[in-house]
DNA sequence: CTGTTAGCGCTTTCAT
DNA sequence: ATGAAAGCGCTAACAG
């Protein structure tokens, strides 16, 4: 292709460039005549329209910012992809900045200073490449208020909260609490939790839920079958070990992470106590090797496509500075497999 | 920020716009104080270079083009990772796309005719888009010789293969060398391997180095002990019982991949075979479940983030016009767990 | 050391 | 229905 441009065209097509410009863009009626011809020479000579001269002109660069703070956390690539579903039918381009904050600093979200100018950092960069809006995806569910100022661009959240712009993030509470009426309707009443780190905003989010279910399906309350994991399958293991060690012991788990569920069966296989037989557990985040696990567990799946699909929509209505609609919080998905049954009967 | 441009820097700091740009670039001496004064008031007033006019000038965008396969298939995210990190280093930008083939095509990849079209349109839009060169990750190695064209552009492929372009694969003979060596220096003679499709090259190639370390530690050379798998759990499941029902059934399993090795698990786990004591097993691929599995499986890791770096090392050198290096082929490195341990002793 | 100015490739107003 | 020409915000001759 090289070096031909909207010149070059128009002079083999014997127009001027205006109208080659008008035929691009439609901008105008052109001759169908002419308008054929010149498409025919944009066709044979491979011609395609420079995009930064456009941008420069249109103020426009049909090009949004993607911030993710670390692409290999196993909820990111899902919400890129809808992201990007949602992108290609608006026509728009993503820049993708990769924070790599997993390896950088780890799980340490509170020290928000050591992350806060990779993140500064990245906005600027996309603010001079002339990005139409931003999309900032978390890997953790936290709120970021005041991480950085876009300088009057707009920005959408995915994953994570904000006070001040838009975010997207999944209905938690809903979701631990079908898992909970799935094990009810399994007919267990003695169901434990194994919660995530209780500073965490999902952990408390799940909490509620499993609280509500409880209280509406008139389930024992009993402190014995809450337990405060940390999102880590040793947790997992050690809590159930506890949980098994009771006098009435729980019929059935939930746990918070897929990661803690691991431990629940580690520690169901060293004390020989069958899955799902004679303990169900439940699972959640629907990572992959969830079902690779023996035996598959059920777990509630996170609407992650939908997030970025949603983020992209939200992000395309404030750049043309149309109000956002109020959207319901997308949903969790049970999926089930094969560590949930009915309790034993005694 | 907003609309302030050169222009009004170059009015606030009283000088040209020339110099502006000088201070901007370093492109020319500037009198330190004239230098800090234009500084201050680039820095007070927030102003960040229009890069669509930089790169309409420069005729270089420091952007490059990437085309993923599929953002959510597993050796993506973290070729992208590497890929970026590589980028932030040279100072280049990212435009990303996802062609979500996997959710399109499956995995039908004869079937090139059917995805063609959608390779062709992303190399077109992200020439349009100036890039100054196009990183295209697949997700399954295999020839891609001709897919597309790209008209002169720099282009290095990532994870796949083809004959007339720079392409970046890992060693897969050493690796399955390297894991039969392994379970060698544990004691077992009888190894048998499970491979993918032997269509695929990585099967193929796979299937050499063990061969090779059949031939170089005179094992048994056994067509019993080779089963044709197609890299689904299933298949190693199906032939793991066949296995195990031989008269003298191995001590050892390479699978090919993670996946099988989980089949070779359950068929094991159903037969009451004990995995590591009477059974080792090695797989392949070093996927995110390979250690949340009971046992957690030895396995052979894919050096993807470093694919993904030299990807982009050697683009950036094709850019610049500069020969790329003959590097060796990225190794596998052996994650040990708890699937492999010496033989039982007759 | 600093300023003037001619484009980069396009869109769009204003003429015709 | 078409064209001429004025920029978009910057870089880099060229001139002083």
């Amino acid at each position: 292709m090289a070096d031909i441009g909207i010149k070059e065209i128009a002079a083999k097509a014997n127009v001027s460039i205006a109208t080659v410009s008008y035929v691009l863009n439609g901008t105008r009626n052109v001759r169908p005549k002419t308008r054929e011809r010149v498409l025919r020479v944009i066709e044979e000579m491979n011609y395609k329209p420079n995009n930064a001269a456009q941008s420069l002109k249109r103020k426009r660069t049909n090009t949004i910012g993607v911030i993710a703070e670390d692409v290999t956390v196993f909820n990111v690539p899902e919400i890129i992809d809808g992201i990007n579903d949602c992108a290609d039918k608006l026509d728009m381009h993503i820049l993708l900045t990769n924070l790599r904050l997993d390896k950088r600093i780890s799980r340490n979200f509170d020290q928000v200073d050591s992350y806060r100018s990779f993140a500064a950092n990245a906005v600027s960069e996309l603010l001079s490449k002339q990005v139409d809006g931003i999309i900032y995806i978390g890997i953790h569910p936290r709120d970021l208020t005041g991480l950085f100022d876009t300088y009057g661009k707009p920005i959408v959240y995915a994953y994570c909260y904000t006070q001040n712009d838009v975010s997207l993030q999944y209905n938690d509470e809903q979701a631990s609490y079908d898992a909970m009426a799935h094990l009810v309707k399994q007919g267990h009443k003695r169901i434990a939790v194994i919660t995530g780190m209780m500073d965490s905003i999902p952990s408390r989010l799940r909490f509620n839920g499993f609280y509500k279910a409880i209280m509406e399906y008139n389930l024992p309350f009993d402190p014995q079958l809450m337990k405060m994991g940390n999102w880590e399958a040793e947790s997992g293991y050690r809590l159930t070990m506890e949980l098994l060690e009771l006098n009435e012991p729980p019929t059935a788990i939930l746990a918070m992470n897929d990661v803690m569920a691991v431990g629940v069966l580690r520690a169901a296989a060293e004390v020989g106590v069958l899955i799902p037989r004679e303990l169900s557990v439940i699972g959640f985040d629907n990572r992959e090797f969830s079902e690779y696990l023996i035996p598959r567990i059920s777990t509630m799946d996170l609407p992650l496509h939908e997030i970025g699909y949603q983020a992209m929509e939200s992000l395309a209505l404030l750049i043309k500075g149309e109000p956002i609609p109020n959207n319901p919080l997308p949903n969790c998905k049970l999926i089930e497999r094969d560590s949930v049954a009915p309790p034993l009967r005694l």
